[in-house]
DNA sequence: GGCATATGCAACCTCTTGGTTGCATATTAG
DNA sequence: CTAATATGCAACCAAGAGGTTGCATATGCC
């Protein structure tokens, strides 16, 4: 749908604050990075390497569950969490939009300029 | 247990969390989505339609600068803020390789989210 | 059963953040 | 010059975020 920047995708992304929010931190950016190029992880194993307490990362996860951003799966006595890609696919077209504008008011301004 | 996983993958990127961060409050999330669309602004003019006072606006602003998300221009009495789309491609870029190294372990991440 | 492992839950602390108010400074208009 | 406009600066405040410690619970292994 090629419509001229549309009323919703102006003004309506609350979700999307979230999503930039979660990726904010730069240990919950590490962990989505750490799950990203592998297999889903226990959270014993995503605290290993850290400097933090297991608990912390356990926060983190959450936060990126609520958002999310990653899905968690119990296993046993562990719990396994993995990426979900939607979100991200989300951000990007977020991203891609704003791009797009930009480089629209940019051509216009262009074209006023050089009118 | 030795750690299979590469530290320049979990290391990486700590500027691409503060970009994160600037978009991860909604008033700033707002403030971009406004100068995306057209020329830049003056900060009482950005306020203009908040429910927020013109020092909240400016701090937002400044947060923003400071990631180099947005540049100001002193121009006579006035502030004027235009966007920087340089940070925005680098969040693209990073997204990007977040969803490449998706797609490669999509097959064993497919049967760990269905099942 | 009994012990080690993996996680959950809750209280607590500190530091940051988003927001406000009040006042000072700079610049333009008359 | 004087007044109105636009911004800067600083103190202050409430709430939330990141992190810790301590203890409880669940699960696997001998």
């Amino acid at each position: 749908m090629s419509r001229s920047i549309p009323s919703h995708a102006r003004n309506k992304q609350p979700a999307h604050a979230a999503l930039f929010a979660a990726l904010g931190d730069k240990t919950r950016l590490a962990l989505v990075a750490r799950l990203c190029s592998g297999e889903p992880a226990s959270i014993t194993q995503l605290t290993a390497g850290t400097r933090i307490t297991r608990q912390a990362i356990t926060k983190h996860l959450r936060v990126l569950e609520r958002t999310g951003l990653v899905r968690c799966v119990r296993a046993g006595r562990e719990s396994r969490f993995g990426l979900d890609p939607r979100p991200l696919h989300a951000m990007q077209q977020y991203l891609d939009v704003v791009s797009h504008q930009w480089d629209q008011a940019l051509a216009r301004l262009k074209a006023f300029v050089e009118d």
